[in-house]
DNA sequence: AAAAAAGGTTAAGGTAGGTTAAGAGGATGG
DNA sequence: CCATCCTCTTAACCTACCTTAACCTTTTTT
């Protein structure tokens, strides 16, 4: 499968841009990927599921969430092209997870099971290296989003998305940003049209 | 200094409960420690200033935090006895920390600075094993708070803390729990009142 | 031991954001 | 190509949590 081959090559530039990486070793690491389409709506994972995988997104976009008692729906990240997602508390524990993810459009992915990640650390030290780098930036946007939420408004929370991802502004339903910035979408609305008035 | 081999003992207990550590791994990162002692209300780390190290509490009680343009204190960490803590933010960029860190008590660390962090990883692969690990914890923990956040009320997430971090809930003040919670010292008294009358 | 500072409680009034409901496009699917 | 279902908007009303401020208690400083 040589379509294949092209579409892991973005994963090793990504590795590439943190640490090194041998031909070798990308051989290895390639031999254990998987190559799955995920559908618009379609489930990569289902909350009581365990998550054995993560997923490397090559092209549309993940989003993973989850459903409170009260059946609404709270968007912890959005997973475009290039970006790696997963239920992570389940990914590492392998117990059930409280996370769904779904496809928010048509959705190219690589999977790497944890069983292979770990051999893979054993086998490529380097790659533990990139994800020991990958998971302390995704800890410092996850303490920064906190920290986003406790001390700004509603306004201001939509504002910093819109410059720290202004594609996805266009392509997400305004109902998942509101969702992700932990409004309803009804406020949101509002909070957009104050700000058209503005200028 | 055998006193300070004793106080690196709970460290590389707490890798071993991870990974493996040979005496002569524990012989090299032992070498790149630091002891150091903080005050109650001295400061670790000022908003501004680079986090040359990440702090491993030995006793006492950390806090890192942020101060927002209304000069309101948010908490996004407590460190007590073995845990990390850093800005991480600035630690792995060596940009300027957006946090504070000081001691809610008197409290006694190890550092360790991000240069010799990184010279170990190549010594002592083990050591990155380990790093890597607590990270993906520390995320999952900060996700499960962002979601919380999101989905709980104010006396649901007290609830939990309480749960979740009993022995603090008598060593620290109540306004930094509410500082924790992300609510206001006055709402957390309000909420703690109504808990109290329903037993 | 006095003075000052900090932490906690209570209560009245205010506001950011939620709820409910209804209507107008747009997309999707049979 | 019509029916159905989303998505987005608007508006009236509601509530969880904030603000301010007064008062008390405990801790810290001198």
């Amino acid at each position: 499968m040589e379509e294949m081959k092209e579409k892991a090559e973005k994963l090793f530039e990504g590795i590439k841009r943190h640490t090194e990486l041998s031909p070798e070793d990308e051989e290895k690491i390639f031999s254990r990927l998987t190559r799955k389409v995920i559908k618009r709506k379609q489930f990569y994972l289902h909350e009581g599921q365990i998550a054995k995988s993560a997923a490397f997104v090559v092209s549309g976009c993940l989003r993973s969430y989850s459903i409170d008692e009260n059946g609404f729906e709270h968007i912890l990240q959005f997973a475009p092209a290039n970006w790696w997602i997963t239920d992570m508390y389940s990914f590492i524990s392998e117990k059930e997870s409280y996370l769904n993810i779904n496809a928010v459009e048509d959705t190219e992915v690589l999977l790497l099971t944890r069983v292979d990640q770990l051999d893979l650390f054993d086998e490529v030290p380097t790659l533990e290296r990139y994800f020991r780098i990958i998971t302390e930036n995704s800890l410092v946007n996850s303490h920064r989003r906190l920290l986003d939420n406790m001390s700004l408004t509603a306004k201001e929370r939509y504002g910093k998305f819109c410059q720290v991802y202004p594609t996805l502004i266009n392509t997400l339903p305004q109902k998942q940003i509101a969702q992700f910035l932990g409004i309803t979408p009804e406020f949101l609305s509002k909070v957009r049209n104050e700000s058209l008035r503005k200028k």
